[in-house]
DNA sequence: CGAATTTCTTGATTTAAATCAGGCCTCTAC
DNA sequence: GTAGAGGCCTGATTTAAATCAAGAAATTCG
């Protein structure tokens, strides 16, 4: 379940968790008094449905965004990371549910408040445009990619400072090598990528036979040829 | 090719075209001295990875982005209508084409300018917000609808006031109809919906068969049952 | 107008991924 | 330690959509 707490107002910018504290920098919501909630693993922020009267920013942790259809089939449509910005609602009701996937620290501010500052709105501004690109890649990985391509496009997403774009150069070939921490679970990977969860086991065990990864523990994967797996995206 | 006008400066609230000028009044950004271009049907606003330096707002027509993997696999990633804002870039590059289906008219503005001006951040905000769960939709079409419903999907967000979302009541069950007009060729259906112009075509077909949709030219369909439609959109 | 080009449709076949089914780890709890 | 549960992997088979391959409409153009 979700630990919620809800601060003295002013107190935002002092939370218990130092680690907390300085991820909170990454954005700037904190300092007009936005409520920071602590959320575990596995918690539901809001519900598909629910009234939104809020906007939320992550300020540390994993969540992921998800829709449902009537049958059960399910699409995760975004993977958020700190400083993302979450929960806006085009009517009055949350058009897809928020979920945890690790332990995240979460600041809530009204709309309102961010129509009042113009810094905030550029923020917003620029977070959107950031997150609509992301969106557009991702439409292409869903309407276009091989099962194949979605798995690396996804695993080289997970590489900071490359996000699936771009390539390291001809100097680090082949024996470059990069540890990651998987947040999410086969089937939530499966939901992202609009594949079965077979599909992705298969994949990632035919990676792993190739050489390209290696796993000791289901959630850590090493990358051991960073630049073969990018140019397994399709980008490339 | 592009007609291009570059109207004097405080010019723009005036063109040529009365239809336009109506049109345009659904934005304001008309009114804060962007610049009006006027684009034919089938032609290129901005290129991927043309350099980004202003924002458009569509005014009047239809326009679609688009993005290509470099061996030619294209991937539709929003088709727009009058009011909606596109060229926004995170970086300094455009991450995606841009192309008129039909002839349009189009408002290009400073992003400096819009921060200059809370109405324009909140019309702004307002309208990527609207996008994102546009494209928060599509994901899920292309990451969980069969084709046909994706097909069923395409038809009914081209039914005013239903965005594929909404459903008749029971009181226009069956024999509830609705003109529209095709912008989009069979290529490019597909390249929405992500997938093959056969695979379009034979569904296409098959609802004709079935008599949910009428055809008599390619570009022009009559929806016999919309309700019938609806229900095939794996929405309900 | 008729030829040429493009767009659309339809059929036959292949194939990538889904589905169906069972077994194997890994962790937790007792 | 053993039992149970959930997550993961793998094999066999099916299937939806892609691909391959012609034709048939439209549309353009000389």
């Amino acid at each position: 379940m979700a630990y919620i707490t809800y601060p003295a107002a002013g107190d935002a910018k002092t939370p218990a968790n130092p680690a907390a504290n300085q991820l909170s920098l990454r954005g700037s919501f904190a300092e007009f008094g936005a409520k920071a909630q602590v959320f575990g693993a596995h918690d539901v922020i809001f519900y598909e449905g629910d009234p939104a009267k809020r906007l939320y920013e992550l300020a540390q942790g994993t969540v992921m965004l998800f829709k449902l259809l009537p049958d059960g089939r399910r699409q995760v449509v975004e993977v958020l990371r700190p400083g993302d910005i979450f929960g806006l609602a085009n009517q009055n009701e949350h058009e897809c549910t928020a979920e945890t996937l690790t332990g995240a620290h979460v600041h809530e501010i009204d709309l309102k408040q961010i129509e009042g500052s113009p810094d905030l709105q550029r923020k917003l501004t620029k977070c959107l445009m950031a997150q609509m690109q992301v969106l557009h890649e991702h439409a292409v990985l869903l309407g276009r990619k091989s099962a194949v391509e979605r798995v690396a496009s996804f695993l080289m997403y997970l590489v900071p400072e490359r996000g699936g774009v771009g390539c390291p150069g001809p100097s680090d070939e082949e024996n470059d090598g990069y540890d990651l921490h998987l947040t999410m679970t086969r089937q939530e990977i499966a939901d992202y990528l609009g594949l079965t969860i077979e599909t992705v086991s298969r994949v990632v065990s035919d990676l792993k036979r190739r050489g390209i990864i290696r796993i000791d523990r289901a959630d850590r994967i090493h990358l051991t040829k960073v630049c073969r797996l990018c140019q397994m995206t399709g980008i490339h």
